[in-house]
DNA sequence: TATGAATGAGTATTCATTCAT
DNA sequence: AATGAATGAATACTCATTCAT
């Protein structure tokens, strides 16, 4: 989203209204049940000039996800890439994501709701690029399992999904009025998935 | 509406019929991508038939989830209720939900897919019977921070929701074909929510 | 109706019931977008018991007209069957029927909105015994017409229906709780009838 | 919704020639007989033709009312605010009434049949600007009785609700093939209206 | 004197998309 | 860089009625 909460019809081109309106939409209903009646009404454009712009809703939907996710795995890139023990870069990682979802908030849950839902050409793009981040991330999970300062008896897959799958969720259930903010959410997490709820590790059940 | 609030359901031959067909449809295909006409197909009744039993497609999405989670919610209600300390009752309570959802993997990943488009009356009463399963779970937890098995620097709710959202999730990525059986997965998460990645939690960092 | 408004389940037999509910609904709403679920829900009766009295939804309307139409014939036979000038005699019979409408306000509404959906034999019968009512009336006026005491020049259909019309459509309009007792607005529209606005009828305009 | 609240209304040959075979067809088979595939292919266009003009079957059937009624009202508004006694100006009103319903009477039969069928939103629209009609009426009425050519004693409201639905109703039994002409008809119901049946007003009965 | 599950043809309406201008 | 009328196939849902029990 291109738009700060406030104004009812975005302003700007026509083309970036739509995108604005689509996120903003797709967001908060899903994408099926998303229109593009009222994509084109939210945007104040015709259903002509979304269709000159987008060649179907499906590609509206992909190109959210696709800059969106240009710009994370370009962050986690450079934060993975860098020195360090793999579990502080991995803190760091999380924390910034959750620095920016602050600002992306919307398409991020688009991302979250409606990702499996785009299938054929655009499909096989979209997957790529989210496999690439998955991997970003996974490999820093290995990474760190190889050095030993992450456990070995947890696959790195399990790992990995869990940790997105958690903050993928978010949006479901945090409410940015409530006794804590996105960024100290985000640390609270972070504790949790390094070094689990319990106090005392060692007591083994079963 | 067909259906009396409370009272037990009655089974028809035709309602079971639905009820399967539509599970196994809503779970192959999505909810939004399979039509009534699909439905009354596979399970061999006419029209007519399935909106006597359902007063409408949303009902019959809603039928399904909240038969399961009537029925997880009670043997969280049990396991949570039982003696032991807090870590081993939740270590128990999550094992048994993965025993569970292998055999019912199917209304489990059709929920997870549709919940969104869920709305309304229906959602409501689906939301009041899932916080009440959520909050038997979150009880777990702060009874384990009260006596000092569980960490008291992350909410409760954070440790909660985070927890099930990893756990609803699953169905986007877990392949029964894969390395791991449904169980072992539940085993390898459990262990990484009770204890973390990390093998050396005192280095804290940043 | 065979009930006094207030209570909200009928009591009676089952049969009474359905009419009464029937009569109702179909004064309230029309014929046509009445349904046989709304009837049988609001007599609380199965729709088989329903079908058990009558054959069909049509066979439910004419019971109602046959009944009200019947009793109201014969208040009218008896009426214009009497002594005294034809002008005395429609007003009689006009001051009955307000004074019938105070108890039969919906059955009677229910005739005047969906009489022309009664079709097939049903019309029929129907159709005839509507027909003797409407011209007991016209032959009053043509007997009037016959004695000079009413107006020739204009036809006696076109004051039977005229007459009728404004009497049947009263429930479109009259408040029960307004200016007028329903016996009132009988008097007025009478004396309308028979004398019309104009206070001087010598001057014939064009 | 696609008509534009107040401006005058596009038309388009696809538009036309739904409205006319709408109309025909609901004065012949009745609102709720007619199917909106009977309408399409007497216009010869396709569904969403007809969805793209009128939101709804029910915003057609009201759309064909209104733009009849607003010429009505406009021919009332310039009778009823010319000069002469008020009985000269009602005669001329409902004269030229019965001139137009000639030339429209299609749509009339269509809306005295289905008037009940409509509601909400729509219902309340075509209520207000017909009370505003109704009005235009009465209000001659009234002046009528305070200059002393119409009769004090009958409410100005049962006048004008009597006249409106004698004319009404006419559909109901009136057939052109009979022995007056819809302009006939109307010079008889107005001296009917003005003068009443009874030839010597003076023997008041009871 | 009912019951209630089942029928099946039919209904109004939706929706992503196109295309001449 | 747009418009907006039109498409056409598909969709969820309704409803008077039946019939074995």
């Amino acid at each position: 989203m291109t738009e700060r909460g406030g104004a009812r019809v975005p302003r700007g081109e026509a083309r970036d209204r739509i995108v604005a309106a689509a996120t903003e939409l797709f967001g908060r209903q899903g994408y099926e049940a998303t229109t593009t009646r009222q994509i084109v009404e939210a945007a104040q454009v015709t259903k002509g000039a979304m269709y000159h712009w987008f060649s179907s809703k499906e590609e509206l939907l992909t190109s959210i996800y696709r800059e969106l996710l240009a710009e994370q795995t370009a962050r986690l890139e450079a934060i993975a890439g860098g020195a360090g023990p793999a579990d502080v870069r991995l803190h760091d990682a999380v924390t910034d994501l959750f620095a920016h979802m602050d600002e992306h908030a919307e398409p991020l849950t688009v991302w979250a709701r409606s990702m499996h839902l785009v299938a054929g050409e655009h499909a096989a793009a979209v997957r790529a690029e989210r496999r690439r981040y998955q991997h970003l991330f996974q490999d820093l999970v290995e990474e760190g399992q190889k050095t030993g300062v992450f456990r070995g008896d947890v696959l790195a897959t399990v790992v990995t999904n869990t940790f997105l799958s958690g903050i993928v969720q978010i949006y479901r259930w945090f409410r940015p009025e409530g006794p804590l903010t996105r960024r100290e959410l985000g640390e609270q997490m972070v504790a949790l998935f390094l070094d689990g709820v319990r106090t005392v590790p060692t007591a083994e059940p079963a």
